[in-house]
DNA sequence: GCTGAGTATGAAAATAATTTTCCTATTTAT
DNA sequence: ATAAATAGGAAAATTATTTTCATACTCAGC
């Protein structure tokens, strides 16, 4: 089932009549919804428009049109995947490594193209554009969500942005209390509740820094307090493992966000990017003159692989 | 194709100048038209908002914003055959916004359809044996890679596998020296080159470890070195960044892994892995009393609240 | 080459949809 | 019991869409 519809059954318990009425309805049949208007919906519920409205904001979307248009892919998208079978499926034990692998990747699949169907594109471009100009940077993730970061970290490095990933929460918070207008404060979190990365991002908000986040879709707490919320999709329930797929979406989202910024500043951030690749390339060869001391077969492959220096295409 | 981008493109002849500029502007990029207004489009097109309705219903919808959202089902359903087609797309500079998101979701999809399908699920099956007996798993990997290591450091720790992943290459070396038969070397590289890692596999190796490499298919020395080699699906040549989709493949090896282990030893690990999770969230409601500290007003005082920072610093 | 019917198009008015604001009722905490 | 916070609706404001209408253009017939 798609994330949105994922999202409308999961909170039922969390939310006011209104927003119940208006959930079942959704629900019901979301075929229909996409082809009403703010107002039959609010009539059909006996809620204001001001309602639906509001509904519509507080899953995150713009506003009801927007939510129209996202929930009408989604409920395609639906359609097409159950019928290559591949929407979400659960893993569980004893399974046939061929069973699990399937499912992995029906999952990987699945949550990567929800994932993008999700994506508000003007709140990407803000934060894209928030991201090129920030003095400073500061990323903030707990256990699963701290890889992300980390992972970013690495990428924004290598363009030279002045940032930081931090793996201790005090630190988090401290730096957090450090930040000021023009820095922004971007934080990974599966569950968006994580008390440690929640705190952290209020605490960079009251200092001015512009704050994003990036947690499942339908969460939550930290998204909330976000400039700019950004989503990955989130997974049924009954998985027992959402964080592999939402680490997955996260990291795609990640990827998408620098992609978004070198292509942004291509000028500045390319020589650097082009640099960071030729210095690592540089460094292993004087740091580490291996051949010597390994056996052949490392030492033939090494040589045919490296003409170095001028090589744009060498990766670790 | 999709039915209504097909009719667009189809009827090129039988349209008046101001109609195909419409039908172009919308099949240069679908999936901007659904979130634009009607307004915009037309600017766009340097034509009417009247126009374009009637464009519309010349189409055969009811105005612009069943149009809208007709096409967005429609894309849906496109994007994942297009990413069936399993090409991989080139990411360059200036492109726009949504041009990156597409190129990356087909990338990212790509890469782990290739994956699963160069899959060896005798040697994946090896891999998870010889991983659930390890008396002690060291995980290898630089730069990109560290991120994969990493990632699966922290799911071994939860099923209280006896594991470690490396940051700093002298420690890589360091502990391989000392593993033993029975343990097992882990050990993951796009390039399958990287000479600190391809070191410390040498040295694990040589103290009597099981060896295990991940890398991108097509490589090589490190793969070469190990007893059990697993492959990631590599890209194309003239991809500017290959390390980003293979890492995405990478983690879902990794997943595969660790849902295999988790699998083939259930009764063992599954406890263990619940009871990491209780004790974190344990953790959390002890040592950070969340709302407590954290006026709700961070919520909405936030929005408006730009210039003022003289707050006072609170937590732990 | 001019005229006039038919068509294409945009400007602007009209309508409709959506969002925001503001106010009240209800709940919650003290 | 009272104050504060919240949920929710009515109506105003805004914005988007559609319709109407006037104009400009095309091309057949004179």
């Amino acid at each position: 089932m798609s994330p949105i519809l994922h999202a409308l059954e999961q909170n039922q318990a969390k939310w006011s009549p209104t927003e119940r009425k208006l959930a079942e309805r959704i629900l019901a049949s979301p075929g229909e919804i996409v082809h009403m208007g703010i107002t039959e919906l609010a009539e059909q519920c006996r809620v204001s428009p001001a309602a639906v409205t509001r509904f519509c904001k507080l899953l995150h979307f713009r506003g009801f049109p927007d939510f129209k248009v996202k929930l009408a892919a989604e409920i395609a998208h639906g359609d097409a995947s159950v019928a290559e079978g591949s929407s979400y499926q659960d893993i569980v034990a004893g399974n046939p490594l061929q069973v699990i692998v399937e499912a992995m990747q029906a999952n990987h699949l699945a949550s990567i193209r929800d994932t993008t169907s999700l994506l508000d594109l003007e709140r990407l471009q803000a934060a894209i554009d928030v991201l090129c100009r920030a003095r400073r940077v500061d990323l903030y993730g707990m256990a699963t969500s701290s890889i992300v970061a980390q992972d970013f970290y690495q990428k924004l490095v290598r363009i030279g942005v002045n940032c930081t990933a931090f793996a201790d929460s005090h630190m988090q918070i401290t730096s957090a209390s450090s930040l000021a207008a023009g820095d922004v404060a971007f934080a990974v979190s599966y569950s968006g509740e994580t008390p440690e990365t929640v705190d952290a991002l209020i605490c960079a908000g009251r200092s001015g820094a512009t704050t994003i986040s990036l947690t499942s879709y339908g969460s939550s707490t930290l998204a909330s307090l976000a400039d700019i919320p950004l989503f990955s999709s989130s997974l049924e329930q009954g998985m027992r493992r959402g964080d592999m797929a939402s680490r997955i979406a996260q990291l795609h989202i990640v990827d998408i966000l620098f992609t978004g910024m070198v292509s942004t500043r291509f000028k500045d951030f390319i020589p650097k990017l082009e640099q960071s690749y030729r210095n690592v390339q540089q460094y292993r060869h004087k740091a580490a003159p291996p051949d010597a001391a390994l056996p052949l077969q490392a030492r033939k492959g090494r040589k045919a692989e490296t003409p170095f220096n001028e090589q744009k295409e060498d990766h670790t």
